[in-house]
DNA sequence: AAAAAATAGTTGACATGTTAACTAAATTGG
DNA sequence: CCAATTTAGTTAACATGTCAACTATTTTTT
């Protein structure tokens, strides 16, 4: 029988396994998948980002980013400049040594999700998603309620 | 356009939303969302188990449950008495409190499935913990690889 | 039966995230 | 124009989980 718990069960399950396997191929290159969560987003979103909008498009809290490019930033992944038009916020950039390594990493996350995907076709993918982001979407709506 | 890495975020949107309405919910009972999780588990599936038991069948580390318990023991929520048959082993066991609070608990999780499905079928929900199941057992096979 | 391997649980170190409280800068509305 | 609010980012405290290494038993092998 299909319990709604068996939901939660698979997503913790999905995602540890995801990350455990990033971890694993990232450590040769000296990154961490919270990191490189990051540079694969600059590689495809942007080269240079303000920390905000890393912020909110990967909708992880600002502390969580923070420390994260604290810790790219003394590896040499990334710079981080004052924005001049705004001295509050943070421009960070990729630098050269970060899009040497781009591809590497691009490879280690599309192995994730190749293997994620198997056996599981373009339309089923689709509604998964959909399904997925509207039970995603009515948890949130409430949470914002409280 | 659907891309793969919105289910991580789908996935981790939808825990950490659950987490904090459970979190909100249970805190009048003095209890966490790692704590309630473990003794929702005993509610439905046994008054009386095994550490282990409660490793596997919730699939979480052993560290994670031995310090959750630590935590119920001192509130008063379960003992722990060793095995006769095995000295190695805890027998873990609700006590009246948490029968008390049963329902309680058992409500908080229920409001937070009940919204989680808003405005989807059975046969969706179906389909879609089959799918989840497909995804995570894809990643569960080749990590445990490594 | 003794040595070796497996199993149940704990402890320590650490990864990754969160919220709350703070600083400094920018924006706004009276 | 300036007091009040908002915004970007950091720091501290803590929630929840992991893995590695340990103890104490039990089981297996020889």
């Amino acid at each position: 029988m299909t319990e709604i718990r068996d939901i939660w069960l698979h997503a913790n399950n999905m995602l540890r396994s995801a990350r455990q396997i990033i971890n694993e191929n990232l450590r040769p290159l000296n990154l961490s998948s919270a990191e490189g969560n990051i540079l694969l987003h600059m590689f495809t979103q942007g080269h240079e980002l303000g920390q905000e909008q890393i912020v909110e498009q990967l909708d992880i809290s600002k502390p969580a980013v923070s420390r994260a490019l604290d810790s790219l930033e003394t590896k040499g992944f990334i710079t981080r400049q004052t924005d001049p038009n705004d001295k509050r916020a943070h421009r960070v950039r990729l630098t050269d040594k970060a899009l040497e390594n781009g591809p590497a990493i691009e490879r280690v996350y599309n192995h994730v999700y190749t293997l994620a995907m198997q056996g599981i076709s373009t339309d089923e993918f689709d509604y998964f998603v959909k399904l997925f982001n509207r039970i995603s979407e009515n948890l949130t709506r409430e949470q914002e309620k409280e």
